[in-house]
DNA sequence: TGTATATTTGCACCATGATGCAACTATAGC
DNA sequence: GCTATAGTTGCATCATGGTGCAAATATACA
């Protein structure tokens, strides 16, 4: 369950902190699904888009359209192919709206000295 | 398992697409720690930090690890206290990385008349 | 050395999500 | 309408990861 804990992060950050696309992009499937989208550079099919990995033509279907929701795919149905592209240039819009709220929403303070603690 | 899928990306993207990263940012709790190091804006001990949401503390000193190994926090210990600080500057800055990569790894092209799917 | 505080780690439990298979729906062509 | 192809959805299974509790470790101080 996502759970959103009251005042969480600054309401710049919240709005665009979106976890549905940080999920998406933690999982080695639908990241070689953006791939795959990316390098064939055109309209994509279910079927062709599955070739990028060994799972179920089931389990694309679905990450497709978890990646649709998450907007990170864009979907358009032709026939009985549904064809998916993927939006590099959005997703990297993105991105960096999220950069941009993280610089905004807290100023930096320079500490003494961060050393790193061995793990 | 994080499994990585043969020329799932190009090289740029596969270096800078770091699952760790993602993973920690699609969760609520490392999220809302991130946001209460940011607003603190100074060192953090595992107990100030815990503050910021009702689970036990070795959870949040088990978050606190993982984002420290997944280099967006860093920690430095102090005694018996460890203190953890957050750069959201560095954080944007690794987001851009991956925005740029995105950009740079698959020339965009027109598609004729992309239609949203109903889901 | 003994005690108190801060943090980490072992363990068990539980919710979530990824997966494969089979059944179902949607569409095209006969 | 019937059949074939493309995709989606229901269901069961399994792995992962978040969580709480208790025990263990680390450090400071008496």
């Amino acid at each position: 369950m996502v759970q959103i804990y009251k005042g969480e992060a600054p309401a710049a950050l919240e709005a665009v902190l979106d976890p549905a696309m940080f999920k998406a992009l933690g999982d080695p499937t639908p990241t070689a699904l953006i791939a795959r989208l990316g390098e064939r550079n055109a309209p994509t099919t279910v079927t062709e888009a599955a070739e990028c990995c060994p799972v179920d033509l089931s389990v694309v279907s679905r990450h497709l359209a978890m990646l649709r929701d998450a907007g990170i795919v864009q979907a358009e149905r032709h026939g009985r192919e549904v064809r998916y592209t993927v939006s590099h240039q959005a997703l990297a819009a993105r991105l960096r709206t999220i950069a941009d709220a993280l610089e905004a929403c807290c100023p930096e303070e320079s500490t003494c000295c961060p050393t790193e603690v061995e793990r």
